[in-house]
DNA sequence: TTTATATACATAAATTTCTTAGGTATATAA
DNA sequence: TTATATACCTAAGAAATTTATGTATATAAA
């Protein structure tokens, strides 16, 4: 787990990636994905996913669809084409960050 | 410029690096150089830069020394033991998670 | 059988971190 | 004399997150 503040920013650019990638995906399905992913050492809290997926839907750029299973209920969330837009731009923009901090930190680049 | 929220808890991990790297700096002297390395993409905010150096000071981690030139203050920071070793954890630390983002998002490593 | 863990959603108070805005003051270039 | 640069600082507000809490079902363990 990485000491909360770095993780600070990369939640939208997580989700919409993921999204981007997959049919459709719930909530509690990304926070899996997520932490199995990153072997742990990052885990999305309900707090914010949620808060943020609402904002999302709001903002058009992802869209829902409310399912039952079994007597639970399964809120599947899709991306819309802007919404696939929106997240190429923070990907790429992520990107050039990482870049700029590895130049500024003195990182080596990583060759994998 | 980034979008703020990328920025945002990765300003002690680059104050903590450049004061590890010179013998003393300025407030004024590391928003001028976090530009210049950044090619302007990165623009310390006064508001942001002052209290994160005096809590940094505080917590024993930086030194001051005020100095008069001409009739104007500057305050000099300059990095104590205990901070250069958080120095080393926090660039570490950043560089792992930015394997694990670059990982997570689909990037391909850079390779200079 | 009742306890803990996992699944699955949600909200709200408090905290952290930052932006925006303002204040003080000197030096210099237009 | 006006704008820009240098150089410090604080405080109100906004934004993003953590922590805590709530609801509810399912299942494995003790």
């Amino acid at each position: 787990m990485y000491s909360s503040e770095l993780i600070k920013g990369t939640l939208k650019t997580i989700i919409l990636k993921l999204l981007s990638e997959s049919d459709e995906m719930y909530g509690y399905e990304l926070t899996q994905r997520v932490k199995e992913l990153t072997g742990g050492k990052i885990q999305l809290t309900e707090g914010a996913l949620y808060p943020t997926l609402h904002a999302l839907e709001a903002q058009g750029v992802l869209t829902t669809n409310v399912v039952n299973v079994g007597n639970r209920i399964r809120k599947y969330y899709s991306i819309t084409p802007t919404g696939k837009q929106l997240a190429n731009d923070k990907v790429n923009e992520y990107a050039d960050f990482i870049d700029t901090m590895t130049f500024l930190l003195g990182l080596k680049p990583n060759m994998g």
